[in-house]
DNA sequence: CATGAATGAGACTTCATTCAT
DNA sequence: AATGAATGAAGTCTCATTCAT
């Protein structure tokens, strides 16, 4: 397992030391000695570090949209989805000792240049706000309405994020998870 | 008004660098060039980048503390503060091309060893939570069911900003709002 | 005693620091810091870094220079002398952690353009030097071979501290002793 | 010869200037600019400048040991290899300017968290002391006196070393080395 | 006598990237 | 595909010294 080809096992590292420490706080150097390889295999594989960072976050995002899509697909009532959508958001925040959401955390240092990362949070963003809407037209026949809930859950889920990791703590999410339900039912 | 002390000049010129490319996207070697000081002047004033980072965070809790402050002894129905107080996250978003939470951001790329940073966002983040619990308890004179609605409203508060600053879209700031004030009703 | 005059204050803390930790280790704001000076006061005591060092090796000098001549005209045997001046070797070593001469150290950083303090070295060294040429004069009555013997001791001396610096072990000095004594008899 | 590697030209500058100037008093920047490498380079191949010490004084070891090893094997008397070794040393201080013994000048300015650097001047010290007690023993064959003896001259060595840097004159080499011969019959 | 702000030069180290092999 | 050496620019921070008050 170690010994995945180079371009993966460096995908994989960067992708832990960018998710714990920040992009911006993770050096190339360092990415290559963890994933032992050499620096020129890097750029054989990536242009560069930005583009590292963009398959980082696209992989990232594939992983997560294959969960969201089983979990819509999934024969359970829609407010039950909710529930298992911020439980899921709960323990990965457990999990990763309250460090947030990548995409957010990255863009917080990309200015507007990093036409690539700035694209990949939008759609990132975009999909988990389309799913939440669909989930909410699952309860609620009504288009326009199924679109305003699933925003609000939307903000909602991204608030707690941000704030369980700004406070080390879950009770935001917790809080959304409750209002959330709320405005469900 | 361009030649205050050098103190005063860093801390101005590095804030405004701080908050729009990020704490780590800014070397002192740009603050210093824009602040037209020396080298050696700025760590007269400042033992360490970190250090100037937490004056910066203080100074600008300092202000906005004082707008919470004010804003919550006007006299107005605390509905109206609500509305208030996410009108002026919204102009604030607005004005800084979408560039998010100072406090937030720099939290993103800020390790477990900065402790005086993070303390900063901290209590900067329990002063605004405590702010939203306060006006809800102008509101509704039950404490607990003020402290859990206040809590909503903050993590709809932070969703909006972070999402706001994510797509670049002036949206979930109204979607936060709407959501808010109809959770006050 | 801590309310001594400035310049003292700052001469003895000087003194403490260079000793310990080399001339080159030690910077001005060190200095100042500990001796709770302003910088500037510094400066009107002492033209430069330089000057104070200058200063330090004289101060050593003259109170050195007072226990070789108390010794030199006690009344005892000139062999007991020699034994007494590598006694106090020994236990100055021993108290100052094995820092050595801080002539030698300060010479090992000193280029030639630092006259000053080369010639304070100069005219220590050969004080001493004298010291020794001096107590085998009263050993022996032919000036040409006390020199000779005296200069042997003081090369002695001289890589009895050195060398016992470099081990941080006492056995050069003790070692030196027996040879300085069987040279005598 | 100018155009050896980078990693050699860093060694062979930076060993020059270390041994004119003082290990504390040579920069990096001067140490590059001189090697003609840029500084990246540099830390490419030495961690830190406290490394490119440690190699330095490796260096210089590995080259003195294997003369003294030469000498102590060449077929000739005892007395006379002590009588090379100091006219060894006289032409070293000559051709140096009396800058002295590296290890002792690199050790007056080294603080006791320099292990690596610290370890390099004791080993290399008891290599030279053990050098001149087997050469001794050549001479005596009673081990416990021709260590002492021994010991005695490496003190004496010592002492010519540090005083004739201290002084700028020649006269200790000379001194100890009539002493060591004496001791020596 | 004393002070604290200001400074140019330079300290050591790391950055992301390229090139010859 | 892989490698290690090389690089210019930039990183944070400290140096001894001066000046206005």
């Amino acid at each position: 397992m170690r010994k995945a080809n180079a371009k993966d096992r460096i995908l994989q590292t960067a992708g832990e030391l960018f998710f714990r420490h920040g992009y911006s706080e993770v050096g190339i150097n360092e990415i290559i000695a963890k994933a032992e390889t050499a620096k020129a295999s890097f750029y054989q594989h990536y242009p560069s570090k930005e583009a590292l960072c963009e398959a980082w976050l696209s992989d990232v995002h594939g992983r997560s949209e294959i969960s969201r899509t089983e979990l819509l697909e999934t024969e359970v009532a829609p407010s039950k989805k909710i529930g298992i959508f911020f439980d899921q958001l709960k323990s990965f925040m457990e999990q990763s000792e309250f460090r947030g959401c990548p995409y957010s955390n990255t863009g917080a240092v990309s200015g507007s240049e990093c036409v690539g990362i700035i694209d990949q949070i939008r759609s990132h963003k975009e999909s988990i706000r389309t799913f939440l809407r669909e989930v909410c037209f699952q309860h609620i026949s009504d288009r326009e309405k199924a679109n305003i809930l699933g925003d609000r859950i939307f903000v909602l889920y991204s608030g707690a994020t941000t704030e369980s990791q700004n406070l080390k703590e879950i009770w935001p999410v917790e809080i959304a998870r409750a209002a959330a339900l709320e405005l469900f039912s």
